[in-house]
DNA sequence: GATGAATGAGCGTTCATTCAT
DNA sequence: AATGAATGAACGCTCATTCAT
């Protein structure tokens, strides 16, 4: 049990996060729902903000994970940042307890994230960087700044997630249906085009 | 008399939303920064949730307004869709207090939306819905299922304003210039397009 | 029951005060004992301090009001000195809850007194002051610094309440043949003074 | 090594003692600071009160090293006492820790003190006594019951030290003149005199 | 219509101490 | 001799809400 405690109070701290929210996440219920005193939890976590910083950074590191291995299984830029995309999404799925702590709270509601810390979390807005840059390179994206490109398209993700994990999606629309949709709208969205004028001759 | 500090309280929620952030809005700070006794909320609303709903009602018959208004002044659905990604976005950055309760509470942190209500909150995105639904008509857009295009875009969007009131974007972005290759993104994303192939002569 | 209940707080506190020391004074303690939750004191004080902060004030108060009164009965500087010393020491006795927290708690301790109220504590030291200032200026107390000899003659009392209140005098004496004792020594200190050198003439 | 953890956690807590004051000194500070577990504490002492008691004890007798050792380099009782009480100032100043345990606490907050170490911090005491008692034979001093007039003079000293401790001294008094009215005051409160009669001929 | 009085539940955190190893 | 694991009790404080007036 012992030093395995630290591991379990972390994984009823994920737990809780996915039933009841982060606003509703008390270091009492943590406790008390692993089976322990309240006073326990401070053998392994400095404070409240401390295991919270845990948690992110964990959840950082496995985002980061599941990013990196995405484009690999795909050649070109579009569709390696359709497999980015994929992955993101599956990433706030299957780790929604994560997410909720990464991503949704107001940055001033946690205590600040350590600096080194807080670069491992950049790291991942940075995989898309790259990508949509390759793209631009290869002309398969439309030119712009990559950086801001790649937010708006983290944008369109952590909406997509959010949305989805708050559940505000309308409910006859099917959640793999929504994101292979969201999917197209950021590849597409980039992609060099010309328009289809549609009275116009094409060339 | 009545009616007024029904308003007042309001405002006053408003107010506090802004500059303490939901999770530290409370029923007696409202109160006591409208100059009234806690008890006096209760004559006016049931509970506190009763109070967030009203907000969040307000808040939707605003964002409609506002979408509403904007199409008119464009021509073509392209031209109207940006339009109203510029109107939903403003009005978010305009009215942040309400965007918060709108959209960025779980569904089950507050009690349940009573239904009528809720219709209201569909009508805001049936705009998108039916703009899309044009373009499609007209051959603007790609073919696709309108509603579920229209959850897309608003997934943008709303990512778009979740991570800016969050305060969780890179500061050396500015928020016009996101704002922008936003709107870009959705548009260029749903337009009918004819891809370039990089080696292949245009014509 | 209602407005009074602020002052049945502070007597509570008082009488915890004596019964435990201010190391033990709990606002749930001060609470249950009044036979009120912990969270009524809050509507009668903004928080621990702002109760003990008024316990001080009141204190200093009183402190004043019976040094005031003192020297009235007496004529020439050291009856005066004497009545102070005796009217300090009869209120340290009989207010051991407010000397307590007066002037026996580490001034970091206790929350920054509030200036205003501050200068109501400055007051009592004066009143010995300007007694010695009479003196010397009567040619009966021996030259110095007033304000120093004040403080001088304010650590004799302090140091005789201080052992007294913690329980560390001998049980074998008197407390007011002590008291009387430590007049004397007060008075006789500052007294302009001729040494009665044993083996030499007197003149 | 045994014995030198036991010395390791008395400097230790002394130091704590000084930086962060009684109320905040904790058993497992003490012992983190001092590079052990908690529980390695209670290896050494039966508890919090018996750790107190071992430092009451160290400094009651470091404290009468130092008063032996002063009247010796003067002759006379009273510039004898001038020594003793110089040597008490001293003591205070340069043991801060060990004076805020072994006076500056109520009898009561801590366990009862062994009798048998009780015996040691009187013996401080009837150094003053036997001193003003040598004065009084050699009609320097004033007649009086000694030990009355010894715990006086240690009120005084006592006050002094416990104002100068707490902080509450006015700062623009400076310590070293404090100190020497003090001891001023307490020789010359002692001494055996001839009142001056301000309109009187001196001879 | 408005209030003062009051509360139970809960929060994050610290404490001295015990027990098995 | 030393430790890691664990805890019950207590702390100051905030919250939404109720009730009698």
């Amino acid at each position: 049990m012992e030093a395995d405690l630290r591991r379990i109070l972390l994984d009823t701290a994920r737990r809780l996060l996915v039933q009841e929210g982060y606003s509703r996440l008390s270091m009492r219920k943590i406790a008390s729902e692993a089976g322990y005193s309240a006073t326990s939890l401070y053998l392994h976590f400095a404070n409240k903000d401390d295991l919270i910083h845990t948690l992110v950074e964990e959840g950082m590191e496995r985002l980061f994970q599941q990013l990196s291995a995405a484009p690999a299984e795909a050649s070109g830029a579009p569709a390696q940042l359709a497999a980015l995309c994929r992955a993101y999404l599956s990433f706030a799925v299957d780790n929604a307890e994560y997410y909720e702590i990464m991503f949704m709270q107001r940055s001033d509601e946690l205590a600040r994230f350590p600096t080194e810390k807080y670069r491992k979390a950049r790291r991942n807005l940075e995989l898309f960087r790259d990508t949509i840059a390759d793209g631009q390179g290869s002309g398969a994206f439309q030119p712009g700044v990559p950086f801001v490109q790649a937010t708006s398209i983290w944008s369109l993700l952590h909406g997509t997630v959010a949305l989805h994990l708050a559940g505000r999606v309308d409910a006859r629309i099917d959640r793999d249906a929504l994101f292979a949709s969201v999917v197209t709208l950021a590849v597409s969205g980039l992609r060099a085009t010309r328009q289809l004028e549609p009275n116009a001759p094409l060339s």
